[in-house]
DNA sequence: GTGGCTGCAAAAAATTTGCATCTCC
DNA sequence: GGAGATGCAAATTTTTTGCAGCCAC
C-alpha cells in the first residue's frame, strides 16, 4: 500500500483519543507509513534501527493502532500476523501472495461492494469489513527467475 | 458447509496416496464431514467423544488432509486456525463472521472469477486459491437477541 | 513382521501479562 | 508530580518435533 495522508494524522488521532505521543508509538507508525508491504512484528522490530524499542511495545502499539482503526491485521497462513495501514490511510485493497517466494502484491480492484449489499439485505447483518487474499505463483516464480524472500 | 460426497472418498484418497487408514484419521475426517462450521483443533478434539486421540495426531492428520486437498485452513483473527472441508467436498464458499457472537455463516456467492482472470492476465501469475471473509454484526446480534458462542 | 503412525513429553514460536521504572503532559 | 507507557521477565497459548512403542497392511 501507499500512504495517502501524512503520518502526522496519526499523532492527532492519538491525542484526540487521549493517548500520549511516545517514542515507540511514533516510531512504529513511521515504519508502517514508510513500508509498501504488510509487516510482521519481527519485521517492524528489525526496521526500528536502534533496538531500544521492545517487541512488547510493538505488540501494544499495534493493538492500539488497530483499535483506533489506523492499522489492520492480516493473516497469510504463515503462523503469525502481519500489519499494514488501514483503508483510510493505505487505501482499500487486497493481496496476492506468492506461495513460492512469499512476495505480496496489492490488488486494487475490489468486486465486493455488490456482494456485501446482497448479504446485508438477505441476512439483516451489518458488514464492517472484509478480508480477501489470493494465493498462487507469481509471474517471476512461474518463470523460474524468482529469488527467495528476504 | 455441507458434505456433498460420502466420507468414504477420503479413505480412497488416503489409500491411493499410500497412507494408512488409521483410527485417528478416520475419526477426524468423520468430524469434519459431520460439521457445518469451521472447527479449531480444540473443537475437533472435543468432538472426538472418547479422548483417546491425542491433539498432536489431530494436528498431523489435519496437515495431511490439507496437503491432499481434502481440508482447508481458515484464519478468523482469533489467534488460532480453523479447518473445514475443501471446495471439492464442502463446495466453494466464503464466510461471514459475526464480531459479537462469533457465529460463522457460509456465503455461497463468489464474485471473484472475473477478478482472478484480470489479475492472472496482468501479472502472468497463476492463482490457485483465494480466501475471503466478511466481518461485522449478524442479524440476531444487531437486534439484541444473540447469545454468546458456545 | 515391519514400516509407517501414534502418543507422550518436550521444544519452539507467537502473543499476553505483571510489575517496577520511566517519561510525557 | 502523577497517570499512563515502557521494558524486562515470565506466563500463556498454539503448533511443531523427537522418539519409543504400537498397529495397519
Amino acid at each position: 500500500m501507499t500512504a495517502t495522508v501524512p503520518a502526522e494524522r496519526v499523532n492527532i488521532l492519538l491525542k484526540e483519543a487521549g493517548y500520549r505521543l511516545t517514542k515507540p508509538r511514533q516510531a512504529v507508525a513511521k515504519v508502517l507509513f514508510n513500508t509498501q508491504t504488510p509487516l510482521s512484528i519481527e519485521e517492524i522490530h528489525a526496521r526500528l534501527g536502534d533496538r531500544t524499542i521492545n517487541r512488547v511495545s510493538i505488540y501494544r502499539t499495534i493493538q492500539l493502532l488497530c483499535n483506533l482503526g489506523i492499522v489492520r491485521r492480516l493473516q497469510f497462513h504463515e503462523g503469525f500476523a502481519r500489519y499494514e495501514l488501514a483503508d483510510t490511510f493505505g487505501g482499500h485493497h487486497h493481496h496476492f501472495v506468492c506461495n513460492l517466494c512469499g512476495r505480496v502484491e496489492d490488488i486494487d480492484a475490489c468486486p465486493l461492494a455488490a456482494t456485501e449489499q446482497a448479504i446485508t439485505r438477505r441476512t439483516r447483518s451489518r458488514i464492517t469489513s472484509h478480508s480477501l487474499e489470493f494465493y498462487g505463483v507469481c509471474g517471476p516464480c512461474a518463470q523460474g527467475v524468482s529469488v527467495s524472500p528476504s
